[in-house]
DNA sequence: CAAGTTTTTTACCATTTGGTAAAGTTACGA
DNA sequence: TCGTAACTTTACCAAATGGTAAAAAACTTG
């Protein structure tokens, strides 16, 4: 996209991740349309023409942001293994989830607001990327529940409501941080309430 | 704020509500910065310069907005009544909750949008308005807990995640729409997953 | 170290955008 | 029905913004 087809030098490969970061920073707060490219220029020290130099336009930025992160945000939803403990293996998705919410909050709320504006440049990567393995690990659930290994319900609301609980705290750490203030015990409270919760929720 | 002083003509409430009601779906979908006075304008069928008459400024709109429907959005959470049966009373609160979620989506997105933001024009409201409101009803629920009416758990933590289930349905609606196609039945689906999920975490 | 290539910087541009000035039009009470 | 105040429209502007051109600087390699 970027270049025509030659192997990133060291230079690049640098500089492109140091944008990355930086765009990262400033897409999740404040948007694709409310990040200008001198803020990101600014952010991480680069002039604009140079930004260019390194992505065709803003846009191109946003994309290999979100294609770079969507894979490493999936993966622990992919490792949710059938030949585990059923319990377990959803309760340790749970803990990573809520991990990432803690240590990725930027990547969480550039999703967030990717997705609650209409998902305009990643609809197509949810049909082909996320759909699969939702299916797939929907219907792992779906046997651990008919061999009684865990509560009945519906498999794909119980990981929607996995993911609106553990996201919440990284896209809406605003409000918590306004609501329950001290931030040393709440990540600790956090953590146990929803393991308490889905525990007493998937026990059959 | 727009005129010194005086009551609104007839003309002045009608067209304040359709700039409104234009603004919502805009600044919901494509958040403040992405959305143009142009846009809004033309969403109301009205000239960029008579939504200036009206506001003084597009953040204007979008503060008149935010204020607006703050009220109506908490409303909800105010009504849980302390003399109530404590478990009923929840349960009526998550379903008002995904009620609005499924009637008023371009509200719980504004919300959302300003929140993932960091509230950089509601931090105020919520210290003032919502965080009273928000330790009174942690109050009540703490107080049913310990008198042994639901089970025990850290209140505030449950309201949140009350608030991440519900509005999830509204605000990642285009992830659910691609995960759980066929629109009639998700609904319906959604509403008897979560209230089975909250049943039987606050079953004692 | 010289020639060529990659990277950075300066100067610039066209478009978009929030907002204004002021003339024109409509509504409405006396 | 007439005058005035409320409202609408047209024409416009300054700043911000995404992006370009091209020269300067730095790096790589024979």
């Amino acid at each position: 996209m970027t270049s025509p087809a030659r192997k990133p030098s060291r230079i690049q490969t640098e500089n492109r991740q140091r944008i990355r970061d930086a765009a990262l920073g400033l897409f999740a707060t404040h948007g694709f349309r409310g990040t200008t490219l001198d803020q990101i220029a600014d952010a991480c020290g680069m002039h604009k023409p140079n930004l260019i130099y390194y992505y065709d336009s803003k846009e191109a930025i946003h994309i290999d942001l979100l294609n770079t992160l969507m894979e490493e945000w999936l993966s622990p939803l992919d490792a949710m293994n059938a030949e585990g403990d059923p319990l377990e293996e959803i309760i340790g998705y749970i803990r990573r989830k809520m991990e990432m919410s803690r240590l990725y909050p930027r990547e969480s709320r550039l999703f967030a607001n990717e997705i609650v504006q209409g998902a305009p440049r990643m609809l197509p990567h949810l049909e082909s990327t996320l759909k699969p393995l939702f299916d797939r690990q929907c219907g792992i659930i779906a046997k651990w529940m008919k061999d009684g290994k865990i509560a009945e319900m519906h498999p794909a609301h119980l990981i929607f409501s996995i993911w609106a609980v553990t996201q919440h705290y990284a896209d809406f750490e605003a409000q918590i941080a306004v609501l329950l203030p001290g931030d040393d015990k709440r990540a600790r409270g956090a953590d146990q309430f929803v393991e308490m919760m889905f525990r007493k929720v998937l026990t059959p």
